[in-house]
DNA sequence: CAGTGGTCTAGACCACGCC
DNA sequence: GCGTGGTCTAGACCACTGG
């Protein structure tokens, strides 16, 4: 880290952004785990040598992207995939009135198959790739809100059959179970129409619109770790959308 | 601004945030027009009296609300509602394939009334408070993509019914006529089946599904100034999403 | 070449949490 | 009272832009 200002024209990095990679090194390592308090400033500036203020702007950047969490006074942790961050940062439907809500699950079927091509081209598999493929009902206060295929890359998630049931937050079960830890997700939505599956699951009638979100979840490397394919009844519920 | 550390235990804002505070009063005040350059920081630090870091800070978040855009080497500038940006940050209906383009727009109506229930409550007005609707559709490769009604309060909009064309880019007009610059917006998708005006303004059957977006939008002192009602059709477009 | 924003440093003080 | 992160300052140097 001692040739700090070498910038050869080309491929320069400020030193802070060499630092927050280096950092983000040590959680993808599991040299620092989910909730664990981090050194403090002084000794990481100490430690890497460089100045507080550098150690800060990428510590600061990581907080930012949500990988870490900065408490005045106590120190910083690793964030964890708690129930209310989840919910929070991950979880975009809410009730038309009331507080936002974790659904409760429950799973239909767990099977495991080849990939088809929408699935490779978002897990970024090859051709023959094997996935686990989850199928479950999310409700909402007793009422089923949505119907929800959750597809898995077979090789990221290895002994996945051995496991018993499968838990409502599956992020913190991906961070337990695999040390994968999905960082960030992509979302595309559309309306559809339900299909007879569907409308046998969410309690509907046939062809009641529904909204289809497609979600692509990224780990910490940013490789594809899950798809998700949630159809949403959104009769009472709406998706939440801040733009700034 | 001398008084920067009384902070009386309670009610302590950080002095960045006070002069961002100071700082951003000149955009509503108008003293900074959109596409200005303002001034640098070393003129506005002797200025207010505060460090250049601290100017910097302020400025910093200001960027980070898409408020100014600093560029390297030039200065910093008011950000201004043109084309890309907009398209960029407040438009998030995608092409499944191929890049995000703005819509055409093709007005079908324009009238005046009294607010309903949802709209008085959505635009903090009180009851009998006048409103303009507009109606229009949005082409996207010459195929319709959306139905669209915007409702604004029609006493933020003096003058209204003098306007000419309305222009594709509303946020422009918005900010060049009124002076009124959207800052931020927020907005609840819900899935809808076509009513049968939207089929035949969009030309699909009735009761197709349709994506239906409710956003409203607000000014940089946060009040809502406009409503708009999107119902969209998403057989070769998607809504995006970023989560992290 | 001068001027801008961007980075990096070093040091002081403040607000907060915990003992 | 001590250690943490948060703010504020002052100054140096770097990368980028335009004349």
């Amino acid at each position: 880290m001692a040739e700090a200002g070498d910038a050869a024209t080309f491929a320069y990095r400020p030193l802070y952004l060499q630092v927050k990679e280096s950092l983000i090194r040590r959680l993808i390592d599991g040299q620092w785990q989910p909730g664990q308090l981090i050194p403090s400033e002084m000794e990481l500036a100490r430690e890497i040598g460089v100045s507080q203020g550098t150690i800060r702007k990428a510590l600061d950047a990581m907080a930012g992207e949500n990988l870490l969490i900065r408490r005045q006074g106590r120190g910083t942790y690793v964030a964890e995939p708690e129930e209310s961050r989840i919910l929070f940062q991950f979880f975009r439907l809410m009730p038309d009135s009331g507080e936002p809500t974790f659904p409760t699950s429950q799973v239909l079927r767990r099977t495991r198959g080849a990939a088809d091509r929408e699935e490779r081209a978002a897990l970024a598999l090859g051709t023959g790739a094997a996935v686990w493929r989850i199928e479950r009902v999310r409700e909402l206060g007793g009422a089923p809100l949505m119907a929800e295929t959750i597809v898995l890359p077979a090789a990221r998630f290895p002994g996945f059959d051995a496991l018993g049931e499968i838990p409502n937050n599956v992020y913190r079960l991906y961070s337990e179970r695999w040390r994968i830890t999905v960082a960030r997700a992509s979302e595309r939505l559309k309306a559809v129409a339900a299909t007879p599956d569907d409308a046998k699951a969410l309690g509907c009638p046939r062809a009641t619109p529904l909204l289809r979100i497609a979600r692509v979840a990224f780990d910490l490397e940013n490789n594809p770790v899950e798809l998700r394919l949630s159809r949403c009844l959104t009769r009472d519920a709406h998706y939440s959308s801040e733009l700034r």
